[in-house]
DNA sequence: GTGCCTCGAGTTCA
DNA sequence: CTCGAGGCAC
């Protein structure tokens, strides 16, 4: 496994080592080890095999423990946890992986309910039945098993693509092997986690074995599945819920409930809690239930979700971007913590943005322990608006308050109230900075902005290396050795300044230059090399990522991806850039008409592309940029722009709008000469008129229905 | 003008 | 994950 031995030729028994010795050791291992991790953590790019990294991380972990005193406040023992996930291979999801919308009040509820009847066009009072069962608190797994042999597990990831535990799903005895009487195509999915007594006895071993901890049983369920070695997973004590599944060659049944038996009847762990709950009543009864006997699961549970029963009808809901439309987490109140806030720091973003986040007197809330919090903005803190009256969840908060402190959606954590009883007599209100603390240039709030921005641009340093950071971040460039982390380091000497710069790393600081990479700390001939190497592998770009990259304000990675889909290649968006300067011209009407692009983006684009003319052309002429393609689909109705008028008889609106759009359609409100197709019921009015008199084509509810093959 | 829905931006801890 | 706000339909 040891490709790379220079690192242990002449390594010595840790018994030998001098003070200073250990001292300089620790401090190399300290570099070798995070940059390694950053090179795991960050890319798919290991600079070193998985044996070495163990090797480097136990010698770090023996000096140490010869060494005490010498342990540094960076030491990777500290930083560096479970197995680096990126050793992992990934799976891209047949079905994506989605998310829940979530319900913190039955006021939530009622609206969700409400909403279902509405959509699918359903009198208020009409019945509606739905399912409830106990949100696990664990990590989800999708199994996929092809004519009832388990294939592939995944993770869920970015709901896109997740890692493949394959092996590891192997080794637990909750997950069958092999199905009998099961569809050729199977994925199912559900909740991977570790009951309490489970993960009591596993930190009992931990700390007996003088391992670490863990913080929770989510975190214990989290480390133990993605382990590299299989054999380690098999040691623990994970365990396993279904409740939902992807894709099937066979339904499963008509209804969530029908679904949910078939899976216990195939050998899955399904909710014992699981309920059919036919009315509203029902439903908050369930969660009512759930919540009395959370204490006595034997499991963390954060809430009960809340499941359209019929499967066909949860068919034509579909699905927003990252949610389901028929299916919702009523989630339970948070757990809360008391603490003191000891400062208020202020964070420069990539735009500018003065963002205040509160220091705290550690605190553990939900098994976590919180120093950091996020306070939004200067209305939030002040508890009023620029205007002076009061906003929702605002407080009037203050250095030296104590703090209610609380984990929103059971991570980020928040502020939810102030104790003005012990508030200190000298405390006075925060005040934001007039100038930003980076730079000291004017920082402005402008009207109707919640925000207080620094107008240094780009000469402030802060909003410089934000700007570099979101240049390499995943969805950019995503240079392999080129992190946040290196991009700050290169910053700070001068060598990266720009953009353009990484592209000619090599020819100022590679073989033959004066100053040289390799001989740079922390680098050598080979790393060096390589970074090279990945830099110019990533000259050849898709245009969308390179739209993203160059960090405009109010274009994130979807807007890029629709800009770089209209213009298709480099040049013709670059050139449009310019020509919709002027308000007149058709690029500036073409840019507009763009559906998601509205005045603000265009303004921001074309500002954009006036001010940083010279860099952006000196950074593109750097680069090999692909053209977007335009979406293939085999849905006959893919790219076109329809309209409906009329009554539809058979679907709501809203429901012919979300299944138009899932299938590639654009759905427009009004006929025009980009309208493909005008789908008129009952009662079509002036719409049907034009269409006809544009000679655009004109079909029924019926014929639409058997054109994307729903009738 | 109101009310979705989505997107962008900033956020924590491991 | 959340908030604020942009974009769009009604």
């Amino acid at each position: 496994m040891a490709q790379d031995t220079t690192s242990k030729t002449h390594e010595r028994a840790v018994e030998d080592l001098t003070t200073a010795e250990a001292r300089a050791e620790l401090e190399a291992l300290a570099l070798h080890l995070g940059r390694a991790n950053d090179a795991y953590f960050r890319d798919d790019a290991p600079v070193m095999s998985d044996a070495e990294f163990d090797h480097l991380r136990n010698r770090n972990a023996a000096i140490e423990k010869r060494f005490p005193d010498l342990i540094r406040s960076d030491s990777p023992s500290r930083q560096i946890g479970a197995a680096p996930s990126d050793a992992f291979g990934k799976i891209r999801h047949t079905r994506r992986m989605l998310s829940l919308a979530n319900a913190f009040t039955e006021d939530d509820v009622v609206d969700f309910i409400a909403g279902l009847r509405r959509f699918l066009g359903l009198a208020p009072d009409a019945p509606l039945a739905l399912t409830a069962e106990p949100k696990i608190d664990g990590l989800s797994l999708s199994l996929r098993y092809e004519n009832g042999q388990l294939r592939h597990a995944a993770t869920r990831g970015d709901g896109e693509t997740g890692e493949d535990v394959t092996a590891n799903a192997r080794m637990l005895d909750e997950i069958p092997q092999h199905l009998t009487d099961a569809p050729d195509l199977l994925e199912v999915r559900g909740e991977i986690y570790m009951s309490h007594s489970d993960f009591a006895a596993l930190n009992a071993r931990q700390a007996a074995a003088g391992g670490k901890s863990f913080a929770n049983p989510r975190n214990a369920a989290a480390g133990s599945l993605r382990q590299l070695d299989p054999g380690i997973t098999r040691a623990r004590p994970l365990r396993f819920f279904a409740y939902a599944w992807g894709a099937v060659s066979a339904p499963l049944g008509q209804t969530q409930t029908e679904a949910i038996d078939r899976l216990t009847a195939l050998g899955f762990p399904t909710n014992p809690l699981f309920r059919y709950c036919p009315t509203l009543d029902d439903l908050l009864t369930a969660y009512r239930d759930i919540e009395a006997q959370r204490a006595s699961l034997g499991y963390d549970i954060d809430g009960v979700v809340y499941k359209l029963d019929d499967l066909s009808q949860q068919e034509r809901l579909g699905l927003r971007s990252t949610t389901p439309r028929w299916a919702i987490a009523h989630k339970f109140p948070a757990e809360l913590a008391w603490t003191r806030l000891d400062g208020i720091d202020i964070q420069v973003g990539r735009t500018g943005a003065l963002s205040p986040v509160a220091r705290l007197s550690p605190v553990t809330v939900g098994g976590v322990v919180v120093s950091n919090a996020t306070l939004h903005n200067e209305d939030y803190i002040a508890g009023r608006d620029s205007r002076g009256a009061p906003i929702r969840d605002g407080r009037d908060i203050r250095i030296g308050d104590w703090v209610q402190v609380y984990r929103a959606g059971d991570v980020i954590p928040k502020i939810r109230d102030v104790d003005p009883a012990r508030r200190p007599d000298w405390s006075t209100p925060f005040q934001m900075p007039a100038h930003c603390p980076e730079c000291g240039s004017p920082a402005l709030r402008e009207p109707g902005d919640s925000v207080r921005r620094c107008t240094g641009g780009l000469t402030c340093p802060a909003q410089a290396v934000e700007r570099l950071k979101h240049f390499v971040s995943r969805a950019a460039f995503d240079i392999d050795g080129l992190g946040a982390k290196q991009v700050e380091s290169f910053w700070r000497d001068g060598w990266i300044v720009a953009p353009r710069d990484i592209f000619t790393l090599r020819d100022r600081f590679g073989p033959g230059q004066p100053r040289q990479l390799k001989n740079r700390e922390g680098w050598g001939e080979k790393s060096a090399q390589n970074l090279f190497d990945a830099i110019d592998s990533k000259r050849r770009i898709p245009l969308a990522r390179l739209i993203y990259a160059l960090g405009i304000r109010h274009v994130g990675e979807t807007s890029a991806g629709v800009l770089a889909t209209q213009y298709g290649t480099w040049s013709a968006f670059r050139a449009a850039m310019s020509e919709a300067a002027d308000p007149d011209s058709t690029a500036y009407a073409e840019l507009i008409a763009i559906d998601g692009v509205g005045p603000v983006m265009v303004q921001s684009l074309i500002t954009a592309f006036q001010v940083e003319a010279g860099t952006i052309d000196a950074l593109a002429a750097l680069l090999d940029i692909q053209a977007a393609e335009a979406r293939a689909s085999d849905s006959p109705v893919a790219g076109k722009t329809v309209v409906f008028t009329g009554t539809l008889e058979r679907m709501t609106r809203a429901e012919a709008k979300a299944r138009a759009e899932a299938l590639g359609a654009k759905v427009a409100g009004s006929v025009s000469t980009k309208t493909d197709l005008l789908i008129a019921g009952p009662g079509a009015g002036s719409k049907a008129k034009k269409a006809a008199d544009l000679g655009i084509e004109v079909i029924d509810e019926d014929q639409w229905l058997a054109l994307i093959g729903a009738s």
